[in-house]
DNA sequence: GATGAATGAGAGTTCATTCAT
DNA sequence: AATGAATGAACTCTCATTCAT
C-alpha cells in the first residue's frame, strides 16, 4: 500500500523533473507518506528509480506480450507492437518518458545496470519479434537489435509532438505505421 | 579562447554526466581555468549549458545547410539529410547526445527556453525539408514537424546502437535510408 | 528472559561501537528480539545503556567486595584489588571498556548522571580501600579519590595492552602489583 | 587563518561531545565560518577529527621532546616527563581528554588508523624514554609499551580527578611523581 | 508481552555561486 | 581578465522513537 503510494508519486516526479532534480522530499509529500518511509521501503534514491523504472519495463514487456499473444499473423504482430507501443506512450506517458530518457547521471552502478538490463530485455524482445517477421519474409532483413531500439525511439518522439498539439491516437497510430511499415516514400 | 575552452569542456562533461549530474569544478578543471572564469564568461551553470547546446544545434544546423545546398533535386536532399545527420552523430557524439537528450530537470526557465527554441529551429528545417518533399510528390503527406523529430531521434537511436557494436558508418547509413525512405516491410 | 538478552547484546555493541554508534536496530538483532521490545523493556536508548553500565558496574563492585571480605590483612586487600579489578578486564573485557570509556556525549542528562553516579559509588570504594591502607600505614599518604580513579584507569590501559600482546593475566598481575606498590624506580 | 579558527573549535566541540555527538553545524558556529568551509578544508568529518587529534598529539610529543631534551640525567627526564605530561592536562585539558579517549565509534577505517599511529608513535616515544632509564638501572625492568600507555591513562585520570577538586598543579605533580616512581606503599 | 511498519527531526555532505584580490 | 577561498541553501540518508495490532 505504502509502496503503491511511493512508486506512483515516484513514476510522477522521476518523470517530469528527472532522477537528479527530483527530491526525495517531494516524493514523499506527493505520495502522503514520511520521508523516512521512503528509505524504509527502498534502500536509497537510486533504489526507488531503478525500482520504479524496472517494474515500469516489466509491466508494459507483460501487458504488451499478452495482447501479441491474441494475434495469428506476423504482420498482426507487427501492427500490433506499433500500436499497442504508442498506446502506452499515450496512457502513461509519464512512466513511458521516464523509461526512454536517459538518467544514467546521477544513478549508482548498480541502479544503473538494473535500468540497462530491463530496457535492454525489452529491447530484446522487440527485436525478436523483429526477426520473426524477417524470417516470414515479410521485412526486410537487417540489424533487428538496432531497429528495435530505433523504432522505440521514433514512436516515442513522434507520440509526444502528436500529443503536444492534441491529435488523436489512432490518426497517429495509422501514420505511424504507415511510416515504419511503408517508409517515407510514396507508394 | 578561455570561453572555447570552456565550452569544449562543457560539451565533453554535460554529454556524459546529464545537466544535473556535472559539476561546475570538473568543467572548469577539464577546461584547465579557475572556477571563477566560468562565471565571468557564463551567467550560471544554466546559461553555459544554454550555450554549449544552442550553439551546437546552431553548428550543426549550418553545417547541414550548407552540405544540402549543394543538391539539386529533392531526393538528393533527403538522402544528405539521413546521412549528414547520421555523420554528424558519428563525428560529435558526444554534442549530438546532448542536443538530443531531454535535461529540462534542474535548468532554469530562461534557459531551458532557449534550448527549446533552438531545437524547434532546426526541427522545423527539417520539416521544411520534408514539406519540399511531399509538394514534389516525393514523400507521403502526413504531419511533417512530427516526421522530422521522430525521425531525428530514429537516427540517433539507431547510430547509437550501431556504434555500440562497431558497425561502419556507410552501411548504418545505407540501411537506415532504406528504412527510412521504405519502410520496414520488404519491397 | 527477555531482558537479560537485550542486556547482554547491547553490551557486547555499545562496548565495541560507542553509545552514540551503536544502532538499536543492531541490539535488537544480536539480542534475538524485535525492536520494539527494547523500548517496552526500556525507557530509551540512553536508559537502556545507563542500565547495562550501572548493572555492570554493581555487579563487579558485588562481586570484588565478596572476594575481598575473605582478605585478613590489609595488604592481602590491596593485591586482591588489583588482581581482581585485572581479572575483570580479562573476563569482561567488553563491559569493563564500556564502563571506563567516557561516553557522556550523547547520553541525556538523566542517564549520564545514573552512570556517573554509579562509577563514583565504585570508585569510592576503591577510595575507602585505600584509606584503610593509609591508616593502617601500609599505603603513603595522599588524595585517595584521585589515585581510586587514577589506579583503575592503569589497570585498565595496562591489561589493553597487554592484551593486545597475548601476555597472560598472571605475569601482568605480578606486574601491575608491583609497578603499584612499589613504583617504578627499582628497590 | 580560518583552517586554525577550524582546528581550534573543532578541538572544543569534539572533547566536550566526542566525535559521534558533536555537530558540524555547532564547530562552524564556534568557528565563525560557513559549515561549507569545514568542507572547504577538511574532507569529512572524520577527516578533520584525525587532523585535530594527530597535530594535537605531534604538537604535545614535539613540545615534550624539546622540553625533555634540556635535562641531563634519566631521573630528570622521568621527572620532566610526568611533570609535563600532568601541565599539558593542565593546559590543554580539552585537547588531552580527546587525545585520551577512544573516540573509534563512528570514524571511518582510514581516519581511525590515522589516530591510532599518532597515539601508538608518541607511546612509544614514553616507552623508549622508559626502556633508557631500565637500561640506566634507575627503572625497574618490564612491559615497557604496557607502562608507557598505562602511565599517560594514570595521569590523565590523577589531572581530571584533581582539577574537579580545584588541587593545584605542583601539589599534584609532586604526588603523581612519589606514586608513580615510589609506589602506593610507604617506604 | 511483543511486534515491526512508519515516522520526522536532524545529521553529514555537496556544489552553484560570490567577491575581494 | 582571471582567480579560488568562502559560502549556505538544499540535498540524501539515518535512526531513536511510536503505536496499532
Amino acid at each position: 500500500m505504502v509502496r503503491d503510494q511511493i512508486i506512483s508519486a515516484a513514476v510522477r516526479i522521476f518523470s517530469r523533473q528527472g532522477f537528479d532534480a527530483a527530491g526525495m522530499d517531494e516524493i514523499a509529500q506527493v505520495a502522503g507518506v514520511a520521508k523516512g518511509s521512503l528509505y524504509y521501503n527502498f534502500r536509497s534514491k537510486s533504489d526507488l528509480f531503478a525500482a520504479v523504472v524496472t517494474e515500469g519495463i516489466d509491466d508494459l514487456h507483460r501487458q504488451i506480450e499478452r495482447i501479441l499473444s491474441r494475434s495469428s499473423t506476423v504482420r498482426q504482430v507487427l501492427d500490433g507492437l506499433v500500436r499497442e507501443n504508442l498506446q502506452a506512450c499515450q496512457d502513461y506517458p509519464e512512466l513511458v518518458d521516464l523509461i526512454m530518457r536517459d538518467q544514467s547521471g546521477g544513478l549508482d552502478a548498480a541502479a544503473a545496470d538494473r535500468v540497462r538490463q530491463a530496457r535492454e530485455t525489452y529491447v530484446q524482445y522487440i527485436a525478436g519479434l523483429l526477426e520473426d517477421g524477417m524470417r516470414d519474409g515479410l521485412l526486410r532483413r537487417g540489424d533487428s537489435l538496432g531497429m528495435a531500439g530505433a523504432y522505440l525511439a521514433f514512436l516515442h518522439a513522434f507520440s509526444r509532438a502528436g500529443r503536444a498539439r492534441g491529435r488523436n491516437l489512432s490518426d497517429m497510430a495509422a501514420e505511424a505505421a504507415d511510416l515504419i511499415m511503408g517508409g517515407l516514400c510514396r507508394p
